[in-house]
DNA sequence: CCATATCGGGG
DNA sequence: GTGTACGATATGG
């Protein structure tokens, strides 16, 4: 026996006869297959598979009879096909929902006996945890934590594992024991891959017709464009083959040599590898670039496609940013361009790819270099992408404890809910089964309210302080004990303490924890060593992911007792979470009134005070108070002081509208919230005007000021003084110009990009101007370079850009905007008369 | 108006 | 393969 040190980086698992065993009867078992990095002789890391057997699949029964007969009896079961089988059972005693149960743990002999025997065994009770994959069951099950740094004691292989050996293109080891010994990471060995396809249909792709004509990977220190028609060059990148079966091959090579514990593409579970896999299927090429020798498996179901190598970690940075990343994203097209342009602000090349095909067919060297020059360009955002994200994926790879090729195409839901089963297991919880479709559609069908809005008076404030609550529902429900085990228990029927407000009878156990706060109380902990740990250590890329990871579980939380597809989903801990949250926030505004504090305005978990000449004791006083009466971890903090703030009115009704208000700090930092017109396509010149007039009014407190400053623009613009490039309005294209409904300015003015040669699809930012005219808004759109100064229409930029983007705010003060407008007569009049 | 269908990403 | 999306928007009834 000798010693290995390895980071595990993949698991999968292999389903064959004992090895052991020679004869032809020789029994099927399940052989677990991590591959990672193993240190070698010369302290260097290779890439390694280690072999782990004796795990064995099973699956849980809470029988309806005696659990020991059950037991019994459930060891008999059969499958139609005599090669699944029970190898033997157990009873143990679990926890299921808050209550003690004997279970029978019904272990069988291979992973796919699980599926056939479990609907035998639906007749002796509950079965539960049937559905859990098998390499997921063993990571959970071995707290087996990717990356991290384990030795392990391993053992020669047999002679016919020896024989398996050869077919592997990696070290093989054999082992019983597995023991981390530290966090230590291995830094991932990444390489991105991106091709180019002749695409005479336009986005129509045949893979069975059209062949690969370029292919381009990206790695450190490492990049290559290989291509199969030749023109002259300087480009050392590129390298020609013969044919498109040569560059097939070629790519095998690259990826084999390169060998990386990553291989990264954009939309590549999709696009990329099933196009390639389909192209050498064509050629009778075995694309076994998989360590264990298979080809990459394209698996598509009903409404998902993914791809998955054996031994290297596939990663599709497009579904980890639409899945995960999105939050945290400004822009909602998903493509190449957009995205790289938000995370690595790096701009792609204009290469218009519709026309790839024609340069291809016509042998134009010049064009095609330049398309070459494109692919690697992709390759190298696409390595880039899957650089800056990958402290993120990784943590959040440790956090659930799955492997990274599924973590990183998991919605926030499976994150919450795959965390939840690995801690289950840690507190003896059995795993309650997925909602049948009809109780989905059921649950799919509630609502219920959600967080409390105080209305402001609209008006322009002075001396305001604001302060939130600190991660207002994971406190809630660590502090209430929130949870599907511990609501309306028999022990706590008429204890009030964690009694649901406004609920005639919902409450939460006070004297056992339930399974949800236990996780989320460890999930906050957790975090807040991470952050004191990162505030002594400084930046640091892997504590700010991690705590990122357990910030993204415990914000989860609450969305997820709602979410219909849940596993632990309960209304109830859903609607009470809310409720809590309501009833917290309205006795702070209460708090405060006492206090002698006036409210202006909260929302779910932040309220804003007027300090009316009350002192900074009287604000610290105030917030100690509520915070010695918040139960648990729950805690209000005070997030900041405006000396000046404007709460506007809603269109109709002129009361207090709700999320729209505009803070200048003590610094002189505006503050703008919920103004749609900040979010909408706004002219740089209806942008400034409403950034001034705020800031005249909460700077100089002069709303006067502001409305003659709002004329003098007006007045500029009528008299067509204003420049023509604060006049260009930007959108973004949202799809083809064709598959627009309604033709509106933004889609006139990319139809006049197309007309002039300039690419114009999805996700192009179009900008454009509105010139002077009597026909419809979109036939007097032209194109910033189109137009000269003075050209534009100043009625529209001032009755559709500038008015309505001030007209809320000077509501307040009771001024008329239609006044504004109609600055033009007396303009005129007093030039007639002056 | 509500219910159902399609799309995104990739070339 | 012990399992598989989802949310937005357009179109149809």
């Amino acid at each position: 026996m000798a010693q290995l040190d390895f980071y595990p980086i993949s698991v999968t698992y292999k389903v064959e006869k004992n090895a052991a065993d020679t004869a032809p009867s020789a029994e099927m078992q399940p052989t677990i297959e991590l591959y990672g990095r193993a240190i070698a002789e010369n302290n260097q890391l290779r890439q390694a598979c280690v072999k782990y057997e004796g795990f064995r699949p099973y699956f849980w029964v809470i029988p309806s009879q005696e659990a020991e007969e059950a037991s019994q009896q459930l060891q008999q079961i059969k499958a139609e096909n005599p090669e699944l089988k029970v190898t033997g059972t157990e009873v143990h005693t679990k926890n299921y929902f808050g209550k003690e149960v004997k279970a029978v743990k019904v272990i069988v002999n291979i992973p796919a006996a699980v599926s056939q025997l479990r609907e035998k065994a639906k007749e002796f009770g509950t079965v539960l945890e049937a559905d859990i994959p098998f390499a997921r069951r063993f990571m959970i099950d071995k707290r087996l934590m990717p990356v991290a740094l384990y030795k392990t004691e391993f053992t020669p292989l047999t002679s016919a594992a020896a024989e398996e050996e050869r077919k592997s293109k990696v070290p093989t080891y054999a082992t019983q024991m597995l023991s981390q010994v530290s966090e230590e990471m291995h830094e991932p060995r990444i390489l991105a891959i991106d091709i180019e396809t002749h695409n005479p249909l336009g986005k129509t792709m045949l893979p069975e017709e059209h062949p690969i004509l370029m292919a381009a990977l990206c790695g450190e220190g490492f990049r290559k464009v290989l291509t199969w028609k030749k023109f002259p060059t300087q480009l050392d990148y590129i390298e020609f083959v013969n044919s498109e079966v040569e560059l097939l091959e070629r790519l095998k090579q690259h990826i084999e040599q390169y060998g990386p514990d990553i291989l990264t593409g954009y939309f590549s579970d999709v696009f990329d590898l099933p196009y390639i896999r389909a192209r050498a299927e064509r050629y009778k090429i075995r694309l076994d670039i998989g360590l264990d020798g298979s080809q990459p498996r394209v698996e598509k179901t009903a409404a998902n496609t993914t791809t998955d190598i054996t031994g290297i970690v596939h990663i599709d940075v497009f579904k980890f940013i639409r899945k995960v990343m999105f939050s945290s994203l400004q822009t909602t097209v998903y493509d190449l361009s957009s995205v790289a342009k938000e995370i690595l602000n790096q701009a792609k090349d204009d290469v218009d790819i519709d026309q790839l095909y024609m340069a291809w067919d016509n042998h134009h060297g010049e064009q095609l270099e330049s398309y070459c020059a494109y692919n690697l360009q992709d390759a190298q955002l696409t390595l880039n992408l899957c650089r800056k994200l990958m402290p993120n994926i990784m943590e959040l790879t440790r956090t659930i404890g799955l492997p990274m090729f599924d973590v990183s195409r998991m919605s926030y839901s499976q994150l919450v809910e795959w965390y939840l089963i690995r801690q289950a297991r840690e507190f003896n919880e059995l795993t309650p089964n997925r909602p049948s479709n009809q109780e989905e559609s059921q649950r799919r069908m509630t609502s219920y309210t959600g967080g409390f809005v105080y209305e402001p008076t609209p008006g322009l404030y002075k001396d305001i302080v604001v302060f939130d609550f600190m991660s207002l529902y994971p406190t809630i429900i660590s502090a209430h004990n929130v949870s599907p085990d511990t609501l309306n228990c028999s022990c706590c029927v008429n204890s009030i303490q964690n009694k649901v407000p406004g609920e005639e009878s919902a409450w939460f156990c006070t004297k056992r924890r339930g399974f949800i706060p236990t996780v989320i109380d460890e999930v906050i902990k957790r975090r807040i060593r991470v952050k004191e740990i990162l505030k002594a250590a400084g930046e640091d890329k892997t504590l700010n992911a991690r705590q990122m990871a357990l910030k993204t579980i415990a914000n989860s939380m609450y969305g997820y007792f709602g979410f219909f597809g849940a596993r632990w989903y309960n209304i109830e801990c859903a609607k009470a979470i809310t409720a809590f949250g309501r009833n917290h926030i309205q006795k702070v505004i209460e708090q405060a009134k006492n206090k002698g504090f006036r409210v202006i305005y909260g929302d779910t978990d932040s309220v804003f005070l007027a300090l009316d000449g009350k002192t900074k004791e009287d604000v610290q006083g105030f917030v100690a108070e509520v915070n010695k009466s918040l139960p648990g971890m729950m805690e209000l903090d005070y997030e900041g002081f405006y000396p000046s703030g404007i709460f506007v009115g809603t269109k109709g009704t002129g009361q207090g509208a709700k999320k729209k208000y505009a803070l200048i700090s003590e610094e002189g930092r505006i503050k703008i919230r919920g103004f749609e017109t900040v979010r909408r396509n706004l002219s740089t010149i209806a942008k400034e005007t409403q950034e001034k007039v705020l800031d005249i009014i909460l700077r100089e407190n002069n709303p006067e000021a502001a409305i003659e400053y709002a004329k003098g623009i007006v007045s500029d613009v009528r008299g067509r003084k204003t420049a023509t490039a604060k006049m260009v309005i930007t959108t973004q294209l949202q799809k083809e110009i064709s598959s627009y409904e309604s033709y509106g300015p933004h889609v006139a003015a990319a139809q006049r990009m197309k007309d002039q040669g300039i690419p114009a699809g999805p996700g192009s930012v179009i900008r454009y101007v509105v010139v002077t005219g009597s026909e419809r808004i979109r036939d007097r759109v032209k194109l910033p370079e189109e137009v000269a100064e003075g050209e534009y229409d100043p009625e529209y930029y001032i009755n559709n850009q500038i008015v309505p983007a001030v007209e809320k705010i000077f509501d307040v003060f009771g001024y008329d905007s239609a006044e504004l407008a109609a600055e033009k007569t007396q303009k005129k009049l007093q030039a007639w008369f002056g």
